[in-house]
DNA sequence: ACTATTCTTGGTACCAGGTACTAATTTTTT
DNA sequence: AAAAAATTAGTACCTGGTACCAAGAATAGT
């Protein structure tokens, strides 16, 4: 029982590591990997407590559902590359499925607003800065897989008044302008 | 077809959205929601191009993880309480803190914005459709808590383009105004 | 060498949640 | 009343399994 026991722990051993690696594999791939039959990585699964494909998928993704809710992290739609406080910002956001209309790869155009808003918001040197108002123009559609590079400047200052012409690219391609007129709030918590 | 047709819509729209809040609805989940049959639920989803329960978990557990949503996911941004398509329509956005400024709790604009913008595409007519241009402005903050309700009305048709206006209130005090040009994208699926 | 035990494999019936397709029926429009 | 659109019904088939039973192969203990 030596041998073959060896074999059969060395092989659960690494299943377990495979499936921890790729969740996706299904009991056809994993024979094929480990050269045995379907059956037998059926009772490795058993024995291992390891649940099926589906069960497994489900798993993953209610994992990732509760960690999704909170939105883009932090204040700012994108991921920020640049900031020059009081001046100017720049931006970058890449455009997954999940931001594009159903039927089409386009992305929705709030999504397009949000990266241009909370990138003038976030140049405002203040603790918090609201939009008062805002006008702005989609030129042309914006396609899954692309990345939109926002630049935010800071045109006119006048008191807590701000306003700020955001134009956002994609590779050189102007996709979005927008003027954006945001107040800074200056009461209490300014804080750090 | 009218009548039929706008039931046929909002129940798509609704499935959407649905689908979108919870990826997990089984086809025969659905079916009971909406009371209809299972096949008229597949029909749905060939129509919006949505992937049956295991692509879609499987999408869950690819992107999930990392690829969160940057806003509520959905089509539409907010609950669709009443929809009138090609003339009008009414959701509404309660304000969760995730929504808020960092230190205030007053909801950052592109929340409200996308209420609005949503809405103002989920109006039309149309398979899909694309913001074109917009000019908004936030009459008064809106703080964690409260409930927006956005009225959109479609003023103006010029071919594919439209003018939406979009009221957002919360309690009969109106915090946002916002006018959308909208195209409706007229390729394949208009739908019926 | 022989048996007992473990390991592996094969086969079958069944299930959920679908796809893909055809056809009939109901509802709505014209 | 006829035509078109929307809905429902039904079938065959698919994947990736579960649950179970029986047969065959490998190995250990004596």
């Amino acid at each position: 029982m030596a041998k073959c026991s060896i074999n059969k722990n060395t092989r659960q051993h690494q299943l377990s590591r495979y499936l921890n690696e790729d969740p996706f594999l299904t009991d056809d791939d994993l024979s094929r990997i480990f050269g045995v039959s379907i059956q037998t990585i059926r009772l490795d699964r058993f024995d291992l407590h390891i649940p099926e494909l589906r069960e497994r998928l489900k798993n993953v993704a209610r994992g990732g559902n509760r960690q999704l809710r909170t939105m883009d992290g932090g204040e700012l739609v994108g991921d920020l590359v640049d900031l020059d406080i009081g001046n100017s910002g720049i931006s970058i956001l890449p455009v997954t499925p999940a931001m594009t209309l159903n039927k089409t790869s386009v992305a929705r155009g709030h999504h397009i607003f949000a990266q241009a808003n909370s990138l003038a918001v976030a140049v405002i040197d203040a603790g918090a800065a609201l939009t008062g108002s805002a006008r702005v123009s989609y030129k042309r559609p914006v396609y899954c897989g692309e990345k939109i590079l926002a630049k935010a400047v800071i045109k006119i200052k006048k008191g807590n008044k701000y306003m700020v012409k955001v134009t956002s690219e994609v590779k050189d391609e102007i996709v979005f302008k927008g003027k954006f007129l945001v107040f800074a709030l200056q009461e209490e918590g300014v804080s750090q």
